[in-house]
DNA sequence: ACATAGAAAGGACATTTGTCCCAACTCAAT
DNA sequence: ATTGAGTTGGGACAAATGTCCTTTCTATGT
């Protein structure tokens, strides 16, 4: 539920604290400031060093979607850079959170000349894609009772960690029905 | 709906028809037939030249989720193969497709050095989680009619090219709602 | 201390979607 | 031509989920 993602943290770091890589920056947020908008241009990728923040991509109805809650060392904004188009979603710091920050000409540099980053990145990628078709083939085809059970599973914690609107927009499903089925699911008090 | 990759099909092609690249096979297959087995070993990469595939996950519970339409282009197996695991998904063919089939090793190896190779990768990767994204989000905030509305105008001809059943996975729906859905919406008579 | 906004909880009802059927039709194999 | 498997279409009902609304609680600023 939260992704993470330890190897290009560390070799992040690694770059960073080394002082040779002069593209890398840090940067902190405050909880609900935003690191990217929505249909804005990106101009650089974050890859998080502490705390948690939220992917999600508002619809034209209004309702908000939660793609992904990003933690250590998840990048963001790899994918508009790479093609080269507007910001997909939104991204908002739910906790205070710190990045390191390299500019989208720096990053795609990055990637052309260290063989390490660049499979970092081609392997941060894939992982995305591994999780997302896990995840929204699970949805689909389950209940929200085997979906919520299946949060718990594999984070224990999420009650207390996350809002329940967010948990709601996570799944896609409203407040009600998820307040409706975790008193159904007396498991979790 | 039929996601399709046309420039990294065509640089495909120039390899292969340059002759100097002798890792790149080309292979047929019939419908029904698979390309690739879930939870299976992946030995090589395959990028479709004609034909359509599908690419599903059969969930614990029996149903069939369908992530994808593969067309012209597209490339499977690349994601299991970069990050080393199991076949997250089936992909089998719908029409009779041919392909470029690449075997794991020539696919890494191509991946770091052929530069061009590469970003055209990454490409496509970025544009897996793009329209993954984007798909995912409209499927949990829409109704299913908002959602059919939405294949036909970027797809008018589907119903001619993919079965019901396949419809109705894609979505994430029983058969019955897509029929019922359908015969609400004489748009599609 | 008080007002206010936001998060949480849930009742009552409407709508959407799924389940379980059965029937008609097509198409290939015998 | 006849069987049988697969696809399509839909009736009747059950279950899941959404909408709308009210209440309570907590935190925060004035």
């Amino acid at each position: 539920m939260i992704r993470t993602n330890k190897e290009l943290l560390d070799y992040i770091k690694k770059l960073y604290d080394s002082g040779t890589e002069k593209a890398i920056l840090k940067q902190e947020f405050l909880p609900l400031q935003k690191l990217l908008l929505q249909d804005k241009r990106v101009s650089s990728v974050c890859i998080l060093q502490t705390g948690i923040a939220k992917c999600y991509l508002t619809e034209d109805n209004g309702k908000d979607f939660i793609e992904e809650f990003f933690g250590e060392g998840e990048i963001v904004g790899e994918i508009e850079i790479i093609n080269n188009h507007p910001c997909v979603c939104n991204i908002e710091a739910i906790t205070k959170i710190e990045v390191y920050k390299i500019s989208a000409d720096d990053f795609l540099q990055l990637l052309e000349r260290d063989k390490i980053f660049n499979h970092l990145i081609l392997r941060a990628l894939s992982a995305k894609i591994h999780y997302k078709a896990i995840r929204h083939a699970y949805h689909q085809s389950h209940l929200i009772e085997e979906n919520l059970q299946r949060l718990q599973k594999d984070f224990p914690d999420f009650l207390n960690t996350i809002s329940k609107q967010d948990i709601a927009n996570y799944l896609g499903i409203t407040l009600r029905s998820l307040n409706r089925t975790l008193s159904d699911l007396k498991v979790f008090y």
